[in-house]
DNA sequence: CTGAAAGCGCTTACAG
DNA sequence: CTGAAAGCGCTTACAG
């Protein structure tokens, strides 16, 4: 019981006593034995965090942003990875309730996922990163997807290109939908340019896409790659066909990487702030574990900027 | 008692007994409590891995293969990054074994931190990925880094170049030095071309180091760059140095990434094989905790290859 | 200021 | 085949 009181800092420990506890403690070399405090019910003081594919620049951006957040906050994180598949998530998810976590991130495989409902009623509060849950209401932090893509489109319309064709992977996905929707409503507003878009639905099937649009007699003048694995796919094929950006086609993607300054031509983009996304989800969801949140869900939704680079034809065009 | 048994599908239940069981846990929605058993002396059933940067792709890939492998085997893992601090690694390694873990996944940030003396002595066993322990005796699974340096020096040798330059940032870690070893052993042994090592310490100095290093009398015709960050920063120098690779100067990196195929030329670099890293050290790991593996400590050694594209001049020479 | 008692939710070992 | 007892290492609440 001293023991305790000494380690928790608690008050009316006599300073003598004090300094014998901690004498002991060094000479024993004793641990406090984390398991044993959270059957007491304590906080674990420990999240989980589940995202579809660690190996992505994304999702290791963000992880690494929350697993800082949550060590200064004095946290620990498990880590997943559901390889887009919902029925790890879940097994994931389940395996990190019970051991028990605080608190879950969670970058659902799909936001539709019929376990959610009953995952977000749970007492294990949930936020969600980069997807919100379509089927049930939990804490949130996204990007602005809509008006992100209406960025990138409005700039191509600004160096006058006429056909815009959006490309996308991988078009299942709550983010890329909603960027559809921004390319569309900026093509709609304007009336310059025809609604074009491309689904890409593997790597494989991809060149036979591309080669298709290119040859089509509205060929366009510049795409719109609506996500990551979508914009290296184009650029490898462009390569291929022996397309060049930004003079044969103009192209802007949506998601920043670094290595993109050192393509040829560097790439503009969109960039979503991936770090403070991590940054933000953790400390929306330490909030709601320390119970400062209201009841009401919190729905945070982060900036995007449009990173110009060359390949929208920016330099060019001086 | 009787619950206890059937969910862990120990023998004598009766039939009748685990279906009532079954039933019940269906009704009240239990969920066995993973603390609980802990403190029962059980395993965890959980390891921690600590990396210095999550948002670096070759650990980003390593970890998804750690956590992949661990979740094959019903082990969750506890993910920090250490960002390169010992301290701050300490910290997490105390964490971790308190919680408990069963086993620790580490990637030093200093391998000759001292802490690691004491910790390597913990009954929490500790295997090291990437980067042995200097200072004490652990399982360790790691790369074949000095015969990957000599494969990228011999093949510039190969292609008649003369004065090959190794170009290194962080020479304090143990891969790098190894490499750098295989580089003047290579040279050594073919007595064709002078040793030059240039060290880069900052991404702000590191212009001027190269500079200098092209201003030389014996200015270099090849590169080699021993580690990635350096890598990317040597092609961004020399892209602003308006230094044409491999036309002015040939190139190979060690340690490969996806995007590398994108660049302008295609990167030649020594090939690590990082999934196999993480999932092999994940394996020696649980082998450990299982009690499988002999007292004796366990060295494995991955072996690289040499992905030859064109930054080598292979190209020019056809 | 210090300590004895009870309990968190499990499992092991023992009794029936 | 089933269950009562004790204990894992802590903390809370109570007594002194």
């Amino acid at each position: 019981m001293t023991v305790s009181r000494t380690i928790n800092g608690h008050p009316y420990v006599a300073d003598e006593t004090a300094r014998r506890v901690h004498e002991a403690i060094r000479r024993l070399g004793y641990r406090p034995n984390h398991a044993a405090r959270i059957l007491t019910g304590q906080l674990s003081k420990s999240i989980g965090l589940i995202v579809p594919d660690l190996a992505d620049t994304f999702f290791s951006v963000v992880s690494h942003a929350v697993q800082e957040a949550a060590r200064e906050a004095g946290y620990l994180v498990w880590l997943a990875a559901s390889n887009g598949d919902p029925s790890i998530e879940e097994a994931q998810v389940e395996q990190m309730a019970n051991h028990p976590v605080d608190g879950i991130l969670l970058v659902p495989a799909d936001s539709r996922a019929r376990y959610l409902k009953a995952a977000a009623l749970r007492s294990t509060p949930i936020v969600t990163i980069d997807r919100p849950i379509e089927v049930a209401q939990t804490d949130s932090v996204e990007v602005e997807n809509r008006a992100g893509a209406r960025m990138a489109v409005e700039h191509l319309l600004s160096h006058g290109y006429k056909r815009i064709a959006c490309v996308v992977m991988n078009s299942h996905l709550q983010p890329v939908r909603e960027r559809i929707v921004g390319y569309e409503e900026c093509l709609k507003s304007t009336k310059l340019s025809r609604i074009k878009k491309v689904m890409l639905s593997s790597e494989v099937s991809a060149p036979k896409a591309l080669s298709a649009l290119f040859d089509s007699p509205d060929r366009p003048d510049a795409l719109f790659t609506a996500n990551n694995a979508c914009t290296i796919t184009v650029i490898k094929i462009l390569k291929a066909m022996k397309i060049k950006v930004p003079r044969d086609v103009a192209l802007i993607g949506f998601d920043d990487v670094d290595f993109y300054t050192l393509l040829n031509p560097p790439l503009t983009t969109v960039r979503q702030p991936a770090t403070e996304l991590g940054r933000a989800s953790a400390r929306l969801l330490l909030k709601r574990i320390r119970g400062e949140s209201s009841s009401s869900i919190a729905k945070t939704v982060l900036p995007v900027t449009l990173v110009i680079r060359e390949s929208c034809g920016c330099k060019n065009r001086r």
